[in-house]
DNA sequence: TAAAATGGTCAACGCGGTTGACTGCATTGA
DNA sequence: TCAATGCAGTCAACCGCGTTGACCATTTTA
């Protein structure tokens, strides 16, 4: 197999979009809010690090506090997420997934690994276990670990 | 090593945005325009398929034709694209790259190799080219081929 | 304890897309 | 052959989702 160098990046990109693409229209066909990337890493970072700020959001998310305060906005409006007052800072409000919330992240990560698995159908599983390495190994030592999800659209 | 089910999707979108990020830090050194994926996708549309118009551009990027005239007016405005007349079709204008365009392609087809190329001397050549095969599997069986590159960025 | 820093909100704006209406050329078919 | 329909492209208005900037209230620092 010969490949363009740099045709690797294009792949990537169209592989991952078609992946979400994918996601949303199962999403759409459950009648379920239009959850957009952000709302999910949001989800990821409330069950990682529960207890965290709008702030924290933010940085999470590489956009600014204000971003963050809209998105955590429409998530308590959907109630997938409350704020609760900070136990010892007064400006603060914590953030925390409620149970709605909890539950479309275990549905969410069941479509995800469908849509995995249907990958892996094609091309083994061993072979999806050297890409996740691979990865990784991009993300941490190439990009230096540098996990910011800023949500692309 | 253990992985996630569905955690690879995730690790995609990481592993596309570091790169994307990587390039636009060497576009914005370098003092270019501020290209976009976009932009990028128009390029790769006019050097396969030479004599494109503006509607084939829409339906290549998966906007309306109305967003894709805007981007080609830009890289008209910079001097990469030029329109001209259809040979036959009064309506339609064929849009071209100038030498500009073809240049900048052959740059930005070397970082994307360069950044590539950083990913390989981590993991290998030989496992560059399995998730060569992987992705271009996952683009054309599973996604059914649709090579839709509508721009997030 | 005054000054500076920080969490959060409100308001205005901007970019890059969308929808909708329209013009002018091309194609179709009675 | 010429009216009806279709299609390339443009203009204008709007919208979503981010930004910047100003601000308040609380906390931390000096």
């Amino acid at each position: 197999m010969t490949r363009r160098r740099g045709e690797i990046p294009f792949l990537l990109a169209m592989t991952y979009r078609a992946m979400t693409e994918a996601l949303h229209e199962r999403i759409a066909a459950e009648g379920r809010e239009p959850l957009r990337p952000a709302h999910g890493y949001t989800f990821r970072l409330l069950l990682d690090r529960g207890g965290a700020t709008s702030v924290e959001l933010a940085e999470h998310l590489g956009v600014t506090k204000q971003a963050a305060s809209k998105i955590v906005a429409e998530l308590e409006d959907w109630g997938y997420v409350e704020r609760r007052p900070h136990a010892t800072d007064g400006r603060a409000r914590v953030l925390a997934l409620t149970d709605k919330g909890r539950a479309y992240v275990r549905h969410a990560d069941d479509m995800w690994a469908d849509i995995e698995d249907r990958w892996g159908e094609v091309i083994g599983a061993e072979r999806l276990d050297r890409i996740h390495e691979d990865l990784r190994a991009y993300v941490d030592e190439v990009a230096g670990g540098r996990a910011v999800l800023r949500p692309i659209w």
